[in-house]
Parts: C-alpha cells; sequence; structure tokens
RNA sequence: GUUCCGGUAGCUCAGGGGACAGAGCAAUGGCCUUCUAAGCCAUCGGUCGGGGGUUCGAAUCCCUCCCGGAACGCCA
C-alpha cells in the first residue's frame, strides 16, 4: 500500500540526492503531536548535520529546495533547529477513509515479510493454576502474536507442557497424599509438594470415580496423568475465557518418549561440547558467552532441566521457523544465555532465538501488597482476575504496559466498573458511533456510505481523527517489529480522544444528508480502527454500554 | 559481590538522542430541552533518583553513586 509517509519518504531521498549527492539508508518520518508542525516531519536534516558538518538548518533548506512536486504535499517549511515540515493537501488525508471502507480490517495489514515466528508464551507447569503472572505472560504472548500476524509475519503460537520432570513426579505425591487423606489417612503433603485447592479436587474425583482402588493398588502413574490432564484442561479453559490461543502444546514427555532428549545429548557429546566432573555431565557453554558451564547430567544419572529445554528449541527449529521468540518471567533471565548457548551449539545458528523478559506483577489490595505464595496455594489466580475484574479490563491493563516495567495492579481499582478504568473509555468510544448508526436508522435518516469524494468535510476535530487513522499502519509495523505491544492501548486512546471530543463539537446526524453521509463515514472508519486495535490486544469493541 | 529490570506529576504508567516532558486516575471550575455525561471543555500539578561526562541538542547515550525488584543450584 502506498502511504503518504511512503510518498513523502521518497520525495525527500530525491531531493537528497539532488542538493547533496547523498543516498540515503533510512529517513525517519514522523507525525508531530503538535499540529502547528505539519502533518508529517522528518529530522533527517539534524541527523546529517554530523556527516556533512553542515549546519542542520541549511541542509534542511537544501533539501527542501530540491523537493520534487508532488500532489500530495501542499506546503513545506523548515524550522529550527532543522525540522522540515509538511503539509499535506486535505483531500490526500480525507481519501484515508475511504481507504479504511474499503478494506475494512486489512486496513494497516502489512507487507507478507515471508517470516515465520514462533512464539513461545505461558509454558506454566502443569501443577496447579495459572496465577497473575502468568496472565502477563498470557496477555503479552497473544498480543504479540495478534500483531505480528496483522502486520504480516507468519505465526505459531505455542505453549510447553513440562509434563516429564520432576515437578511432575511431585504433583503425583500431592495428589496422592491428598487422596490418602480423603481416607483419614495421615499423608502428608511432601516437602516440595503442591498445596492448592486444585490438588484437593483432584483427589476427589479420582475418589468419586475410583473409591478405595488406591489405597491397595499403587496410584503413581493414574495420579499423574489424571493430574497432568485436569490441570491442563483447567488452564485452557482460563486461556480461552481470558482470549488466548495456541496453535500448538508441545509436550515434554513426548520429548523423552521420541529419544528426542537422548538424541540431543549424544549430538552434543559428538560435537565434544560436554565433559565429565564429579560423575555429572557438563554442557561447554562458556563457548557461547555464559559465564559457567551447566550440568546437563546429574551425578546421579539423571537430567538438568536444561537438556529437554535445549532438545524442545531444537525440535522447534527443526520445523522451520525462521524466528523463536520466548517470553520468560523475569526470574528466569540468568537462564538466558544458556538456552541460547545450547540452542547455537545444536543448530550451529546464531541469534534465531530471542527473548523477552517480563517483570513481575505487584497486586496490590487495600493498599498493601498481596504476597502471592505458590506453595502455599494461596497465589491470585487468572480465573479469579477474570471473575473478579473481568477480560477486557485485565487484558487493557497488561496491553498498556511495557514488558519491563515492573507494575502495580490494585484489585480495587481494576475492579470498579467506572471511568477509573481506561478501558471503558476506548469501548465507550466505539459503543458511541454504533449508537450513532442505530439512531439514525431509527429516525429513517438516509445516507450513504459510498460517496467517491469529500466536499463538507472540515475542521481540526474532523482533521484530528483523519490523521490518526492514516497512523495506524506504521503503528503495527512498528508495534510488530520491535515487539511493543503496549503503543496499540495508547494509540487506542489517542483515538477514542479525538472521537469523544470531535462528538461534543460536531453533530454527526445533520439535517444535510451530504454532511451527515460524509460524517458517518468518517465515524465508520474510525469505528472499524478501534475494533481492530482492540481485536490486537484481546478486548472486545461493544455495540452498546 | 556479579548480572538483568526499574526509579519521570499525589498515585499508576508512556516517552528511551531532537521542536514547550505526556496520558489516565486523583484535585479544582464549567457543560446534559440536541446523535449514550462510562463523555466534553478548562485549570492545577514535574530539581525526569543524585552527581559527573559525550553532543549543536540528554529524561533518553557513557561513567559513578543511592534506592527498589529479580536472578546468580547437579531446583524448575
Amino acid at each position: 500500500m502506498e502511504t503518504i509517509e511512503k510518498t513523502l519518504r521518497n520525495l525527500v531521498k530525491e531531493a537528497l540526492a539532488n542538493a547533496f549527492d547523498h543516498e540515503a539508508d533510512s529517513i525517519h518520518i514522523e507525525t508531530p503531536a503538535d499540529k502547528s508542525h505539519g502533518d508529517y516531519a522528518t529530522n533527517v536534516a539534524m541527523t546529517l548535520a554530523g556527516v556533512f558538518r553542515k549546519n542542520p538548518l541549511d541542509i534542511a533548506r537544501g533539501i527542501v529546495a530540491e523537493l520534487p512536486a508532488s500532489d500530495v504535499v501542499e506546503r513545506v517549511e523548515v524550522k529550527p533547529p532543522g525540522f522540515i515540515n509538511f503539509f499535506i493537501d486535505k483531500h490526500v488525508l480525507l481519501d484515508v477513509i475511504r481507504t479504511v471502507l474499503r478494506d475494512k480490517h486489512d486496513y494497516g495489514k502489512g507487507e507478507d515479510k515471508s517470516e515465520h515466528v514462533n512464539i513461545e508464551y505461558v509454558s506454566a507447569n502443569p501443577t496447579g493454576s495459572l496465577h497473575v503472572g502468568h496472565a502477563r505472560g498470557a496477555a503479552a504472548g497473544d498480543s504479540l502474536a495478534r500483531i505480528m500476524k496483522k502486520a504480516g509475519y507468519r505465526v505459531t503460537r505455542e505453549f510447553y507442557v513440562n509434563d516429564g520432570g520432576n515437578q511432575i513426579a511431585a504433583l503425583a505425591r500431592s495428589i496422592e497424599a491428598r487422596y490418602l487423606q480423603l481416607f483419614d489417612e495421615d499423608a502428608p503433603i511432601p516437602a516440595d509438594g503442591y498445596h492448592g485447592e486444585e490438588i484437593k479436587e483432584i483427589a476427589r474425583r479420582i475418589k468419586s470415580e475410583h473409591g478405595d482402588r488406591f489405597l491397595t493398588e499403587d496410584g503413581h502413574e493414574h495420579f499423574r496423568k489424571f493430574g497432568v490432564d485436569h490441570l491442563m484442561k483447567n488452564m485452557k479453559e482460563d486461556l480461552a475465557a481470558f482470549r488466548v490461543d495456541f496453535d500448538i502444546f508441545a509436550s515434554e514427555l513426548t520429548l523423552y518418549e521420541k529419544g528426542e532428549v537422548e538424541a540431543t545429548l549424544a549430538k552434543l557429546e559428538e560435537q565434544g561440547l560436554t565433559y565429565e566432573k564429579d560423575g555429572a555431565v557438563f554442557l561447554r557453554t562458556t563457548l557461547k558467552d555464559d559465564e559457567k558451564d551447566r550440568v546437563i547430567v546429574k551425578s546421579d544419572g539423571s537430567y538438568t532441566y536444561l537438556l529437554p529445554d535445549i532438545a524442545y528449541h531444537k525440535n522447534k527449529l527443526e520445523r522451520g521457523y525462521d524466528k523463536l521468540v520466548d517470553i520468560l518471567g523475569g526470574d528466569h533471565h540468568g537462564y538466558i544465555p544458556r538456552l541460547k548457548a545450547g540452542g547455537e551449539m545444536v543448530t550451529g545458528k546464531k541469534g534465531v532465538l530471542e527473548v523477552d523478559i517480563l517483570q513481575m506483577v505487584r497486586v496490590i489490595q487495600d493498599g498493601q501488597e498481596l504476597k502471592l505464595s505458590k506453595r502455599s496455594g494461596k497465589a491470585i489466580t487468572l480465573r479469579d482476575l477474570i471473575d473478579a475484574v473481568g477480560t477486557d479490563a485485565v487484558r487493557y491493563f497488561f496491553a498498556r504496559h511495557s514488558l519491563n516495567t515492573h507494575m502495580d495492579l490494585d484489585l480495587d481499582l481494576a475492579m470498579r466498573q467506572t471511568n477509573e478504568n481506561p478501558v471503558y473509555y476506548a469501548q465507550y468510544a466505539h459503543a458511541r458511533i454504533c449508537s450513532i448508526f442505530r439512531k439514525a436508522k431509527e429516525e429513517g435518516l438516509p445516507f450513504d456510505l459510498g460517496l467517491a469524494d469529500f466536499k463538507t468535510l472540515a475542521g481540526e476535530k474532523t482533521f484530528d481523527l483523519v490523521e490518526k487513522l492514516g497512523a495506524y499502519p506504521a503503528l503495527i509495523e512498528e508495534a510488530a517489529q520491535k515487539r511493543i505491544f503496549h503503543k496499540i492501548p495508547a494509540y487506542i486512546h489517542r483515538l477514542a480522544q479525538s472521537l469523544h471530543s470531535f462528538y461534543g463539537a460536531v453533530t454527526v446526524l445533520a439535517s444535510c444528508e451530504r454532511e451527515r453521509s460524509e460524517r458517518l463515514m468518517l465515524l465508520e472508519a474510525v469505528r472499524i480502527v478501534i475494533e481492530d486495535a482492540l481485536g490486537l490486544i484481546g478486548v472486545e469493541a461493544p455495540d452498546k454500554m
């Protein structure tokens, strides 16, 4: 799609070549916050000041003098310290309305990047319920996946199920203890066990299904399988309610069963990347920028979690993705170097794995921090959040914050369904537009959304909206490329703000049909983009509120 | 001690080399006989943790110190 930005970029590129015989590789075009600085602006003259050893103002004037004529640009000006500001022809700006109405939810869609990205997120151990931290990761991963898909990447969303390790054995023993307790047996929860309510629930279900069968029979295998299945089912339900989807649930156990873990170990050993010390096998991750070598086979012969994790990433890469993105909790940051090292060793490729770290969430209630204790089973769960606050508000809340901020979630504030909650501001803008269309139909006011041009649309409020509609494609591209989804809610808010302001100043359902139609076209375009942008962060756009 | 995050308005957070530092909430004053007041309009509010440096230009980059969170296992 030929955007105004692209056009401007080409114009500047050409001017630079003519005026200074300079080949510019990247020209930054921005939309100034201050209207008096034009519809678009570039700082290219200032960035070239060092290169040319010239005053940026002179460079800017030189560029402007050589700027080819264009029917897009109405006026250009140079402002200190060296900005070039573009004022765009109003008809060109307004044309975005017809583009949005034509493309609908394809508006803002990026060109096919022919790059297949696998995003792994949540990947919670099936040993309990999803908690607030998982919720943040889920919201982040899902939003990123939607944004990247929109931007033109091929995206696979993946959840790694740790169903094969020690923690699952501990889960089985915890279930067993709860099961025995149901028969008044003295069975303490193991030291490394899990105390959550959901474990008791699992024990009750097993009892109602099998009675006292496992008092005499060894139930470990059944406890394990039933526990994992039950907990995974719960997690999937919670994630679905949170509008978080996955394409693949990858099983650690399956990696073992298919011999991929052993194969990975063998491959690493063959390559001479391991050595034995104190009866354990170490991987030479220091060859790849890790601070020390890591144990992959313990002296008792069992594997550390690193080995299956490497096998898993090897497995993912062999499925043909161009890039892997892992979204991990902040408590795993020390793990990144060895994971990347392992991935490199086993594939011989560097930089295919990127890790985004999400920082901790503090939950505040009654002005105090709620301590999350997973062992005691008293963590705030995703289900609690959905029930108390609602998916829309929680998704919007998480989406608003950059991944690496440590954030406070004030439960009391989040639960209030008032204008204190910013998600409603955006949703209300959408509902308001729907309401206007309902009203027009109720009143039997005719309008035409297929007009070929605009004769009556004018005014600052109109162009605020139009400019924001125009900025949408570049927003998608930037958010996807930098993987910073929190730009989306910020944009939604700005767009909603312009809409509300427009609404206050302009009567949309004007008595003149031409005016009415043009305004409704504008609002329908805004509605589409709000709905689309909300969709990118998993928030619904209600027709009425 | 080392590593990774963070410290910006009363609170929660954007901005992460460029034009006067922004938003929400909170506070103050206006606006519902007109398309939804979950709204609009206006006002108030900041030594960008401290100190050095680099730059035409620093909240942004570098150094250093202080404060908060996290991680530094043959746990996951």
